[in-house]
DNA sequence: TTGTATGCGTTATCAA
DNA sequence: TTGATAACGCATACAA
């Protein structure tokens, strides 16, 4: 199957002009007759004439493609910001390739080669949580190739990145429990390597002491592998549920951990706040339906992804070599609901 | 900033070979000797030679790209889909460009125009809800351009289409709700034009008429712009309730009006299911941690876009144009859960 | 077995 | 003001 279109060549044919003076003509060049302008333009108008963005690709060395690389895109945080990412790359002629880690280090690193051999002029990077290393990116990188990090940024690369107030975010949502009346409070989080961990990490840290809350090793429980299997989780809550000194609140760090984590809650039958009060990031939509009701951070994913993307192009339409990279930090939102009411009375399940 | 790539002219200039010779050793041509395609393949090797795919297109005319157009990204059932199209077309060496109409037929028009600039070699479309003609799509199709309809088919087309057993599902949910004793079943869905519409109420009709229910033309409520707006279902559920008859039974018809219905009911303090059950279209994953738990039905989502990749691949490589179109159907599944028992006892908000 | 020439669609350079 | 030519990287018909 075929799918003919109109080329400059063909205009040139039809009017009785050389293809360089259509050309010239279309992009209303100075140095054509006003005549001929018309002409080819009107021509081209009623033809159809579509530039092709294949040769003119090849002639500019340049694809005018994106690619972006997350974990997952069943995720609502991803796909709010993949959102956000389409939109701004779309207003600036950009489009997109999305791919998927799927939380794989050798998958990051074969997409990232994948999207390099389809020539994109840059890259936005969502690191997977197995990755704890990225020499994969510093090699494109120092070829040339514009990378801009969001969210699962690199701290070990000099580069563009965006993210959210973690540490503002945990620190509310932590506080935010101890001023619940909450005193053990676990925090369940993703690999130790990211950059979110240690951020969401420290601003848990800081609100416990802020407290006067003691803080505890063992309350803390790492994920490594973004919590796609529920019996996972539900090993790790039992082991909370388990210890001597049972947590009464748990944290937790990441979209798909909390709503795990409240499943796992339920099906050990602890009551949500009365026994075990929760508090999670989510960008899950329908937080405010969960039973109950989940005291959430959000973070601003549409902007996160327009973010990256304005920064990404601004990186590959620069002139001269960039040395100078921004970092942007989105603040978070909590929304306080009845996962962390301590004060509500027991409803038995 | 450049990224610089190793050519085949490069190579050619290396080892004093000429370029097409080199081109054929890198594909293995059986007319290289073994000692040329040795020596060239491991010097492409060593300098990690990629063929520029830009290049490639541009001599062949075709892209290896597929467009994809869906209402909204952000939504449960799309990402899920796109997730199966991206597996599938990266498995046949195609890659994915993801576009939204964000329901709206004017952003749809436009958004296939630009694919189609940018020249990909076919379609995956899944019709936004504004969407009730469909001379946009029929005019590339006559110019040859292959295209494949998902969950929101056209039926004015002859192509291929994937939808999922659209009239089973709304039986199903609707017989069940018949059969915790619901009498009144209201059914709140999309746009009239649309085939899932057409399809779903059709089973929800048939559900009635064989639990000798009558059907009422004042239970059905059509959503045109995708229900993204709370105070608009606030609003109709409102006309629900102040009904004379009021149902005590609600079918939701997709992912995003089943949701907002929920949360109108609980806005309206209406306890589900004991004032009103629910039963709805849905792909969320959090379905069974909802207050209530919703029972549900959900496609096979990620199958669907999968199939529909495949589809549309085999369309374009196709070698003779193709006149026999396959549709396919696959099935859905209904959960059964407490958003849909009526012999609960009544829960107090 | 290898090399030369050509074209995919576009634009930049140089010539007329 | 317009036209001829070359080049982007690759594949291939045709020559040698």
């Amino acid at each position: 199957m075929k799918f003919e279109a109109v080329t400059i060549k063909d205009i040139a044919r039809a009017l009785g002009l050389s293809p360089s003076t259509v050309s010239r003509a279309l992009r209303g060049s100075y140095e054509i007759s006003p005549e001929t302008k018309q002409l080819v333009q009107d021509y081209a108008r009623k033809f159809n004439y579509q530039p092709n963005p294949i040769a003119k690709s090849l002639k500019e060395s340049r694809s005018r493609a994106i690619g972006v690389i997350v974990p997952e895109i069943v995720n609502y945080f991803f796909s709010q910001a993949i959102n956000g990412i389409d939109a701004a790359a779309y207003q600036r002629g950009y489009h997109v390739i999305v791919s998927q880690s799927h939380e794989s280090f050798e998958r990051e690193v074969e997409t990232t080669q994948l999207l390099v051999s389809r020539r994109v002029d840059g890259l936005l990077v969502s690191l997977s949580s197995q990755t704890d290393r990225v020499e994969h990116f510093k090699a494109l990188q120092e070829k040339g190739l514009p990378i801009v990090f969001f969210d699962r940024v690199s701290e070990e690369m000099d580069t563009c990145k965006v993210k959210s107030d973690n540490f503002q975010g945990s620190y509310q949502a932590t506080a935010h429990l101890a001023g619940a009346g909450c005193r053990r409070i676990a925090h369940l989080t993703t690999a130790a390597w990211l950059s979110i961990t240690r951020e969401r990490l420290a601003g848990y840290r800081k609100a416990l002491e802020d407290n006067g809350l003691p803080f505890e090793e063992a309350y803390v429980k790492y994920f490594n592998f973004g919590a796609m299997n529920p019996s996972e989780t539900d090993r790790v809550v039992g082991e909370l549920l388990k210890h001597p000194e049972r947590p009464d609140a748990i944290f937790s760090a990441t979209d798909r951990l909390t709503s795990a984590c409240l499943a796992s809650l339920r099906a050990a039958g602890v009551r949500v706040p009365h026994d075990m009060a929760l508090v999670g990031f989510t960008n899950l939509t329908v937080a405010h339906l969960l039973d109950p009701a989940l005291t959430c951070v959000t973070q601003p994913a549409f902007e996160m992804g327009q973010a990256a993307t304005e920064m990404l192009i601004g990186l590959i339409e620069s002139k001269r070599p960039v040395t100078q990279f921004e970092t942007r930090v989105l603040p978070t939102t909590l929304w306080t609901r009845a996962s962390s009411r301590r004060d509500a009375p027991p409803v038995e399940p």
